[in-house]
DNA sequence: GGCACAAGCCGCCAAA
DNA sequence: AATTTGGCGGCTTGTG
């Protein structure tokens, strides 16, 4: 187990061949730029190969990286970015991947970097996820990884994996908070000019379900369910819409969404109260309403559950307010 | 916060 | 013969 409080000093990024050149500028983006002059911290940062080579990325150019795999034994914090998972990964990059998570380093995946953290064991028993359409290929390969497609990101003891492109980026706000707090990764996220990263100290905010991507037969009866959020809705009757058994509806559910009716159910109702909340000035009554929750205090029961924390706490932490 | 009842989930199995 | 469907029962979760 990791000790809390590590501080986040030396980071080291792996380039394996084929990089993705976006995945590993996010990287860059968040440890590689000095911002200390705005109050933020600054990292050792670390462009690495085995052996140093040039590397040829995803878009065709080549890049040629300061460092061999030596600024990796010092790292609090070791990230590998996409590559070509046909190819090999050298016994030398495995062996350090090893010694950073043996000696509680941080050790991060981008998207398919999730393959080269497998081949080193370090998924083993852990939950990880990886690109949606890369997760069964990540299961296949490491029988003993349990794959979570439908997360952004996953902290598992001191290996975070994350999901396809921008979700490399909530994961490593995620990693930021954890070293240097809520006010700092706030900060970085703010310089980034990402979207207004929930942040207020729950790192669950962003550990939402990934929407439903190609949802071929559902989609009409989604598409309708949340035109009208405000109604009641129950598995059956959204089985009804979808002319199939409930048991049937739920399984191709599962299959096409990865969540489960319900539960994809009373996220979209959370996320229409949370906009409410941000830009509305609707008590907590009426967007209990407006969002198909029973009462208030449903909406708070959600809210408790799934956000840990009121629907009035959210809204003073995120509401936006006319300037 | 907790209670009682309803609803949802999922493994299992038989039918299609 | 193999795959998909959908009902059943038990357990969990949501609602009032």
């Amino acid at each position: 187990m990791r000790t809390l409080g590590h501080m986040l000093k030396n980071v080291a990024v792996i380039a394996l061949p084929d990089v993705a050149v976006f995945e590993l500028g996010v990287l860059c983006e968040l440890f590689g730029y000095d911002r200390s002059a705005d109050g933020l911290p600054a990292y050792n940062f670390a462009l690495c190969s085995p052996g140093g080579v040039p590397i040829r990325t995803h878009a065709g150019f080549t890049l040629t990286p300061d460092h061999d795999l030596a600024p990796v034994e010092q790292a609090d914090l070791v990230a590998v970015g996409p590559y070509d998972t046909q190819r090999e990964v050298p016994a030398e990059v495995l062996g350090a991947l090893r010694r950073a998570h043996d000696r509680g380093a941080w050790v991060m995946s981008v998207c398919t970097g999730a393959f080269a953290l497998g081949a080193a064991g370090l998924l083993d028993g852990r939950r990880c996820t990886t690109h949606w359409r890369h997760a069964d290929a990540l299961a296949d390969r490491f029988p003993a990884a349990k794959v979570d497609p439908n997360v952004l990101y996953v902290v598992d003891d001191n290996v975070l994996t994350s999901a396809g492109t921008a979700a490399g980026i909530d994961a490593g706000l995620h990693l930021v908070r954890a070293e240097h707090g809520s006010v700092v990764a706030t900060q970085l996220a703010r310089r980034m000019v990402v979207p207004p990263h929930r942040d207020g100290g729950q790192a669950q905010f962003i550990e939402t379900p990934v929407a439903p991507y190609q949802c071929e037969t559902l989609q009409p009866v989604l598409e309708h369910v949340l035109e009208t959020l405000d109604r009641a809705h129950t598995v059956d009757t959204m089985a009804e819409m979808a002319h199939m058994a409930p048991r049937t509806f739920a399984r191709k559910f599962r299959a096409e969404t990865g969540a489960t009716p319900h539960d994809w159910l009373i996220g979209q109702r959370m996320l229409l109260a949370r906009r409410l909340l941000e830009d509305s000035e609707l008590g907590v009554d009426a967007i209990a309403a407006r969002t198909g929750f029973g009462s208030a205090a449903t909406l708070r029961h959600h809210f408790a559950h799934r956000l840990s924390t009121t629907p009035q706490a959210y809204r003073s932490t995120f509401k936006i307010r006319a300037a």
